[in-house]
DNA sequence: CGCTGTCAAGTAATG
DNA sequence: CATTACTTGACAGCG
């Protein structure tokens, strides 16, 4: 028997004036000519931000969500050139330590996804330098939180530089230029262009690190269509982690738009995908990737308890009984 | 107050 | 070779 557990990403369409990610540019923060005014002002937005996730959690905590990606814009500007030197943890120590205790006690699986920027497997040297700052970044952020960091950032494998073969090589000898603490913190997930499930699969594999199965990207990029016949490759990535299986779910947002994210994620799609893992791990975390957020993630449950197969163990895990 | 253009960052696709 | 799309929330500026 498996248990499903539903989580869903950074932001509340419910909380009103909780974003976790405000900002200020570069460009705003040159503007400010004290520049010890413009590092407390930065600071201030941290704090603001890290406030605002444990509002977050304890609005997650009300309605027995237990599974939650943070936003990884966190801290404006922390790893910003310009900046270097900064040391964006210390006005956010307590606020860090705070939301981590809060997690823990409440027994919440947390991680991040930081974007598309960060990039293992470039041939450029600074972008991978720039990569493992905000690698880094990441990391003191779960450290601090007093969270352990082994396997909570996924990570799409790269580019293809016009040649997939030698640059997924190349991740693999960029991976011997990454801190092993960074390397525990790494997760692979599909992406929608470039690297099918196969690929990362290799990867992971080679690297002992956990797959990530997007099955929406899997739909929008594959070799084999199937994913059903990797199924237990993906399985085994898993086994070595303390975290239990991984998996993001979204629909296409329309036929012509097929790999932006809808709003609301498709209940057939979703329980037919649950029928067929169903019995092959004993959990499996879905975080559901929508454009209305947690809106989607109860819309979700909604559909489910009104389908006869599945059981509710609680407000966001169930079971498939069939 | 509501609308629009802009914002640190990379890569792929398009022209 | 140069520009746009991708995706994307927040903010500043403007009417």
């Amino acid at each position: 028997m498996t248990l499903f557990r539903l989580g869903y990403v950074a932001m509340s369409m419910h909380l009103q004036n909780a974003s976790p990610s405000q900002t200020m540019t570069y460009k705003r923060f040159q503007q400010i000519p004290d520049r010890e005014a413009g590092l407390n002002k930065l600071a201030r937005i941290a704090q603001s931000n890290l406030h605002n996730c444990l509002r977050l959690l304890k609005h997650n905590k009300s309605h027995g969500i237990k599974f939650f990606r943070f936003s990884s814009k966190l801290v404006p500007l922390a790893t910003h050139e310009e900046l270097k030197g900064w040391n964006y943890i210390s006005p956010i120590k307590e606020d860090l330590q705070e939301l981590g205790a809060f997690a823990k006690k409440n027994g919440m699986r947390v991680d991040f996804h930081p974007d598309h920027f960060v990039v293992l497997n470039s041939p450029n040297k600074d972008i991978l330098k720039t990569s493992l700052q905000v690698l880094k970044y990441h990391y003191l952020l779960l450290h601090h939180m007093g969270i352990e960091p082994a396997h909570r950032c996924v990570l799409h494998l790269g580019g293809k530089y016009q040649d997939k073969e030698s640059s997924l090589e190349r991740l693999i000898e960029n991976w011997m230029k990454v801190p092993s603490d960074i390397q525990k913190m790494i997760m692979i997930e599909n992406d929608d262009t470039s690297y099918t499930l196969e690929d990362c699969l290799y990867v992971c594999e080679k690297l002992n690190l956990p797959q990530i199965f997007d099955l929406h990207h899997h739909m929008a990029n594959h070799a084999d269509p199937q994913w059903e016949n990797h199924w237990s490759r993906v399985v085994k990535t898993w086994s070595h982690s303390k975290l239990p299986l991984k998996m993001h779910i979204s629909s296409p947002r329309s036929d012509d738009a097929f790999k932006s994210h809808a709003d609301f994620v498709d209940p057939t799609m979703f329980l037919d995908f649950v029928e067929k893992v169903n019995g092959s791990v004993s959990q499996i975390d879905c975080m559901i990737e929508a454009k209305q957020k947690d809106e989607a993630l109860f819309r979700l449950v909604e559909a489910l308890e009104s389908d006869s197969r599945i059981e509710m163990k609680s407000e966001s895990t169930f079971i498939w009984k069939g």
